[in-house]
DNA sequence: TCTTGACCTTCCAGCTACTGGAAGTCTTAT
DNA sequence: ATAAGACTTCCAGTAGCTGGAAGGTCAAGA
């Protein structure tokens, strides 16, 4: 099939397709007149791809988790550290977003937000205590 | 002062430095030889810059607070509005983190995690039911 | 048959916010 | 005199696409 309709199958734009390709992430044959023509298994691959990467897994974690997806002989505890290695790097995300919201609270809570210069939330940008 | 002097004061390496003069966030003097000349003035913006970055906000978002920080007739709901939105923005990417963490838990949650290959984390990337 | 429009191709540039490195200049200390 | 260290500019690379230009291909309608 055609890029457009692997594009449709695999909910992800025929742009970022052609990037996969470019950085070795998938190999569709070509048809004679060098359109990309995608089998039923490249667009498993691209399926995949699109599910892995709106979890949060960087393209290099992709590209493992394909290879474990395709290996007959894999361990599922090498699927699972890396799952738990990404919630563990989410969690670290959580906490420090979680003290940015609370710092940024904090000082809009105290921020007259009227038609005034004085604003504690310059205050603390400019380091004045 | 010399840029080296400039880092040190404001906790920001040289070539971010010379990389917000080059997107015109600030604009030092030249010493004779060449060399950027920091005022105090200079070290104030750098250090609000520093803080402002450190509180999440955008090259863009600080171009506005660096704006309003130095209008006198600044109204402070200005300010108060930027932090409410950084607010808001940061309770989405919380709510999707979290959403994804919960994701990824159940799945780690339901895999043996041993030299199997039988693996749940796998089956839902490939949208395996 | 011609044309129009949709789809495909490649290639290049740009996005965020820096960061690393090369090659060369200047200052300071010994 | 020289060597270390700090400074300069410029170019390239990071992650993961995305937009756009210039052109080739294909199917349908007048």
């Amino acid at each position: 099939m055609n890029i457009g309709l692997a594009a449709e199958q695999s909910n992800l734009p025929p742009k970022t397709i052609r990037y996969y390709e470019d950085i070795d992430l998938i190999r569709p044959a070509r048809s004679e007149n060098g359109y990309r023509d995608y089998s039923e298994t490249d667009v498993h691959r691209l399926k995949f791809l699109q599910r892995s990467r709106s979890l949060g897994f960087t393209i290099d974690e992709c590209r493992l988790l394909l290879s474990l997806y395709e290996d007959e002989h894999r361990a599922s505890a090498d699927v699972k550290a890396i799952a738990l290695a990404k919630i563990d790097e989410i969690d670290r995300k959580l906490a420090e977003l979680q003290s940015l919201r609370a710092t940024l609270a904090n000082l809009a809570g105290n921020c007259h937000g009227n038609d005034k210069p004085n604003c504690p939330i310059i205050d603390d940008l400019a380091g004045e205590t």
